[in-house]
DNA sequence: CCAAAAGTGTTTGAGGTACACCCATGT
DNA sequence: ACATGGGTGTACCTCAAACACTTTTGG
């Protein structure tokens, strides 16, 4: 016990948000190996010799949900108590965020059990996973006060309708539309693509495109 | 490369900030041990087995820098890329806040040579350091405009002028004082103690206390 | 009575909030 | 012609910003 230096096992876990549904869901697999087998657990990785945090963390989202080139960003760094004393694990938190095209029904094709959660309905998880995703859920809510996470979850060209959507299932409340564009264009992170998309028995909608794609802006 | 699990040795890196002359500035130790001897680095220290994350982190902290009991948070985390490849270094960085009334001048009494550097004066450092102690700078001008950080650098019973002085040097701005204790009064997050303080040829301030103490809250 | 910091209100402008109707399309 | 979501403007209110003088103390 203290004095001699700890070595210790390192993984990313990830937490990968989704608008499915119209809820924001979380993305877990069912763990393949003991002694945790069939519970559900977040995406993770071990990180490998030579191999990088980030690049463990955007494996692990490759491999085990089957999503790439997705906007993600470091939560925050656990360490993992094991049932052997005097190894440490450490885990090194991600969150994901996966844009609403994306998302294949009925799940991303890789050889593992996924499933998609709402956020007030997460099953019990293996090593205090669900700790994990609600402060990786606190924390995208709060991000969505003051920056421009929101434009993650929208594919390339997306309407105002559904911006404005994801702003109201992300923080669970209803927006006025006029004023809700009014403040998201007077920001100036989006601009008019040019284009429209016809869809349904209904005007056609302007599409935008965000102008800093795959960066977060501050606002405010 | 690949494939086989890293095993990693892991530290952790404390930002200490304080407010000393006017100037937000971070505390620097000497390193004592090779290859670095001789260059600045942030307070560190080593996991050891069967030690927890912060534990080690708040050690560090009192064993280089000579603080104990002060506001500290989990900044963030880096991998260190070490001569030796195969053996990863894992670096979570942390910053602390020493509030202004317990910088010992010349400085805390450690058996370490240590020197607090201006923001905008960091010397070279070891291992990246300076990059880590540039983001918890940021980080902390950003925690001012939507938290409470701030009180983090006061004593238990403070002025309103000495609060406004905090803000104005971080964010390295002068504020108007009407309207900055209008503001902070608003805000509710401190109280009256009913005390007040002569210091010179001028009328006694009222002393104030946080509310909330050793806690961050969130404002607007 | 002078120097030094503490303390205190009012006016103005920007931006956030509330609110209801017409438009373009497909069937 | 009707159903469906897309799109737009105005009045009000709240809060942030600008701004100058009086008060209390010690020397």
């Amino acid at each position: 016990m203290g004095r001699e230096q700890a070595y210790c096992t390192v993984s990313t876990d990830i937490v990968v948000f989704g608008i499915l549904e119209d809820k924001l869901k979380a993305l877990l697999v069912k763990c393949d190996d003991e002694p945790e087998r069939d519970s559900w657990a977040l995406p993770y990785g071990r990180l490998e010799s030579g191999e990088g945090l980030e690049a463990c963390a955007y494996r692990a989202l490759r491999v085990q949900a089957g999503f790439e080139s997705v906007y993600m960003e470091q939560l925050y760094t656990f360490e993992e108590r094991r049932r052997d004393p005097g190894v440490h694990g450490i885990a090194v938190a991600y969150y994901a965020l996966v844009p609403f095209d994306r998302l294949g029904v009925p799940g991303p094709d890789t050889g593992r059990t996924v499933g998609w959660f709402g956020l007030g309905a997460l099953p019990s998880m293996a090593r205090g996973h669900r700790k994990i995703a609600e402060m990786a859920h606190r924390r995208l809510v709060a991000k969505l006060g003051y920056s421009t996470v929101a434009l993650q979850f929208m594919p390339e060209s997306f309407t105002l309708s559904e911006l404005q959507n994801a702003y109201e299932i992300i923080q669970g409340e209803r927006l006025d539309k006029r004023n809700f564009r009014k403040w998201v264009l007077a920001l100036g992170h989006i601009e008019k693509t040019g284009d429209e998309r016809r869809a349904g028995n209904c005007r056609p909608a302007k599409l935008y495109r965000s102008r800093f794609p795959s960066r977060l802006e501050f606002i405010k």
